[in-house]
DNA sequence: GATGAATGAGAGTTCATTCAT
DNA sequence: GATGAATGAACTCTCATTCAT
């Protein structure tokens, strides 16, 4: 069930050094990828950006896609260790999906550059390393059917089992739509608005109190 | 209001010959483009695929992202065109929405891969023709505005009028959705029962009878 | 029997223009490959050399190895055209076997710096090529075991049919010995004298009169 | 007359750990040339190969080019050993010629590889080490030499003092020649075949029975 | 209006060598 | 004496674009 995650080869030996310059490549790759997308970004500018030459860049990579690969964990990694930490599973089903929600929305709106940044540049990867951050995204998805199965078993949320998968998919829309949509829905709303606009959507279809 | 559309100038004279060989290129750079991406595929390929030399596609276009400008806006025609054609203005808004959403979902399956093509390649775009392929993209949601004001007005929808730009994006949100995790949801549903279920999500907020 | 020679792919359409930059390439790199080696010629130096820039020079070719199989493939054929002008078949095999020995030294002592050149650099072509090139040395060969077989005929050289190739190869080998040693050889005989010393060696096996 | 080896400086002081050292290189180096050529043998692989690091490497050595001279060398080095441990310099000058041509292409078959490796790289080798390497090739073709005079002197070879020294470089290229034209070679004849017909070839010409 | 040969800046990647530890 | 991380010049190859025919 647990695949292991892709394991970049490096030609140096210290991991506790590897872990290091590899979160210089990404926090350096992230801004200049953000700005300038994968394709326009060289792997020169990673180096310099990242503080050293460009053979030491590939001390630690094997390939550009190797980095925008590093990138992607590192966000959806991010995500969904903001996510987990603003959520406490206490009370029921109901209240810790409102919360998620809210936090949630609040994380795709911290983040919306990076998050908007996997979905331009994930088709550049080779096709393995593809398939592992598209399951990087089900683990986040999986976090929204785990509250909402919760809330099943409490009674506090009504929704058949055969579409939690799609709520929670809905869910995560909703949230990347406000990544997609910002340039328009700030036009209208602030992420608060957005935010109790869109809890309200959800919930009328899955409220018990009806 | 209405800002024209880019022109593209181009070194021939003959205004049905340009139309002419740019729908080639379209038809050609679509293909390459879905199966390739706009930066792997190479203006000799569109070229070559186009049924000319590549001197010939320079009189039609001034740059590689000329291209990928003709081709966003070819396909954002074409969902505005079908889902136009498929809607008869009849009946009270309610009844012109659940038709327009089902058109508009099946629309979506049916071109998945050209929408996720703009989706993923928009970004490469200059910022002007940028743009303009975002207003496209409002002049589609302004299609479901347009219904929702008409159920408003006949009292077949009840919407606050401020939420009615949200509505129409959810709207497209959810279609896109569609586009965007059909390797997920197509695991657990068709389109039908997705429609059914996306519409009964939607209406569920904005039905008059409650 | 004549398996195809290896054809090497083109960008450009106009077969006349190719085989003309193709014999610029070569002439280029014939010199370059001898005075810096293969490995330590850059693609940029045979483009300058060859007239025309890195680009142009990638239209004719698909990889460097490709300019060392056009190389090595040219100076076969120089050694093979210039060898058959030399010989007449006319009279015994004898007489045209002398008169070919002593074209085939002059030949290699006239090309021996291209001749060594296939030596040191043949390695480094890819597997297919390196067959191709060493199949046109057993064609030269197969040139003095025609004429071995025609004095054979003729009576006038004694010389079991089974040792006719190992003949031939030790022509051969006499011949690229001048080419090889010519450092040490030039300081004891001119190549007037190792001909004739050689060609007695060879005779002394062979010759029926005895 | 006798130049020294080249020396190449080290910056270890042991003099017994240097040889040692170097020996390590040589075979690992050895393996790795004949396998992948010089040029695409990279100084990583070679101190992997040799079991240190690549910066012990470079204590030992100065450059890449020591390396191929080391080995180069070495080959030499043994090719002569074997070839002296081969010969007892009993007998007639003509028999001791036997024996010796024998043994000598006893040892070209035994070290194919390695003696077609020193044609192949010695080119990429600096000029200095370069002559160093082809005097080491003159030194075995002394012995020949030296036995071809010592049968002079005592009657048993007739040959003519000044073409000693072609008659010992035909001898080194036939041997040669089984290394290069090996694959040709061994369809017709097996080594003691191509021996003894090598030989007849050249004591027809040298032999005082008649 | 169509062709396609020519261009060359610029890309990703390699690897011999150094030097602080 | 041994290590291996760091360096950056240099490499091969690509491709959007131009322009003479």
């Amino acid at each position: 069930m647990l695949e292991k995650r892709k394991t970049i080869p490096s030609l140096v030996k210290d991991p506790k050094l590897i872990e290091k310059r590899r979160e210089q490549i990404i926090e350096a790759a992230v801004d200049l990828f953000i700005h300038k997308g994968f394709h326009k970004t060289t792997t020169r500018e990673i180096a310099r950006a990242s503080g050293f030459s460009i053979g030491t860049l590939y001390e630690y990579i094997e390939s550009k896609e190797d980095v925008l690969y590093l990138v992607c964990d590192a966000i959806h990694n991010e995500v969904e260790t903001r996510l987990r930490e603003a959520i406490t599973f206490n009370g029921t089903g109901l209240k810790i999906l409102k919360m998620a929600l809210k936090s949630f929305f609040r994380v795709m709106d911290q983040m919306s550059d990076r998050v908007l940044l996997i979905y331009q540049e994930t088709k550049s990867l080779p096709k393995e390393a593809l398939r592992y951050v598209l399951r990087r995204e089900e683990e986040i998805s999986a976090i929204f059917e785990e509250i909402l199965r919760k809330g099943i078993a409490d009674g506090s949320i009504r929704l058949d089992e055969k579409h939690v998968k799609l709520m929670a998919d809905n869910i995560m829309v909703l949230g990347e739509m406000w990544v997609f949509r910002r340039w328009t829905l700030k036009k209208h709303y602030t992420l608060e608005e957005y935010t109790e606009k869109q809890i309200d959507l959800l919930l009328r279809e899955i409220s018990v109190a009806h």
